[in-house]
DNA sequence: CCGGATCCAGGACGATACTG
DNA sequence: CAGTATCGTCCTGGATCCGG
C-alpha cells in the first residue's frame, strides 16, 4: 500500500515505516469485520456453513460467503464439498491460520491489560468535549 | 481495508472464546487505514502535524486529523499545543501505545513466516478461478 | 443446504479552499 | 502552522430474491 518492508527485531527504533508494510498486510488480512469470528469458530475443527451462520452472530449470509472466500483464497481455510443431497460443505482452519490465532495472544494480552485505561481515557475525552 | 463503525460489541458466541471480543477491540482500534503508520511515526518521540503529513505518505490532511483525534481519544497519543505564533502542536505516543507496538511483533513474525505461502495460495486460487 | 446476484443506504476516504 | 468545512466518490455490508 504505502510502505516497504524489512526485518522485525529493530522495529521500535528503526526508521518510521519499515515494519508498516508487513503489519499492514496482516491487518488487512485479519481486520475484516467478521474474519476473527470465523477463524475462532473454526479453530476447533471443521464447521459447516449454516453452523457458522449461527455461531458468528449478526453476520449476513452474504458477508459470511465473502469472508469465507477470502480466507480460503489466502489459504487460511480449506473448503470441503461433499457431493451429497442435500449438499454439505465444511470449512477447516489450516495450520497457518492456527498459528495466526496463537499470534494474536500478545495483542489480546495488551487489550486486557489496558482496556480499562483506554475506556477511561475515552470517557474523559468525550466528557471534556461535550 | 475495512470500514468499521464504533459498534463492535459481541459478535462471537462467547461460549467458545471470550477472547474474541478483546481481540476485536484491539483490531478496531488499530485497523484504521493510517493508524499503524501514525503510531510508527510517533514511536521515537514527539512529532508535529506537518511532519506527520510528510512522513505518513499518501495521507490526506483530513484523515490525519481524524486518525490523530481517535488515537488521542483512546489515550494512545498525547496532543500538546504550544500557544506560540505560528502555532505548534506535538503528538507523543503514550506508554500504552508503545506496548501495543511491541505486541505487534508476533503478528509481524507470523506475516513474514507465511507471506510467501499465502501469496502462493492466493495465486493458485486465482488461477483456478480464472 | 449452500450459496450467487442484485439493489440500496450509509460510512470511509480524498481533494481542496478557507481560517485563527 | 494546524487544522476545519464542504463536496463528491467509492466501497462495505444488509436485505432480499433466486438457483442448484
Amino acid at each position: 500500500m504505502v510502505q516497504r518492508n524489512t526485518d522485525v527485531s529493530a522495529q521500535v527504533h528503526d526508521s518510521h515505516d519499515s515494519a508498516a508494510c508487513t503489519v499492514l498486510e496482516v491487518l488487512d488480512r485479519v481486520s475484516g469485520k467478521w474474519t476473527i469470528g470465523i477463524l475462532l469458530a473454526t479453530a476447533h475443527g471443521p464447521v459447516r456453513f449454516t453452523e457458522l451462520e449461527r455461531t458468528v452472530q449478526g453476520i449476513s449470509r452474504r458477508m459470511l460467503t465473502l469472508t469465507l472466500r477470502n480466507l480460503e483464497r489466502d489459504g487460511l481455510l480449506v473448503r470441503t464439498v461433499y457431493p451429497t443431497v442435500p449438499p454439505k460443505v465444511e470449512y477447516t482452519a489450516t495450520e497457518v491460520a492456527l498459528e495466526l490465532y496463537a499470534s494474536l495472544a500478545s495483542l489480546t494480552s495488551w487489550a486486557e491489560r489496558h482496556r480499562a485505561t483506554i475506556a477511561a481515557a475515552r470517557d474523559a475525552y468525550d466528557r471534556s468535549m461535550e
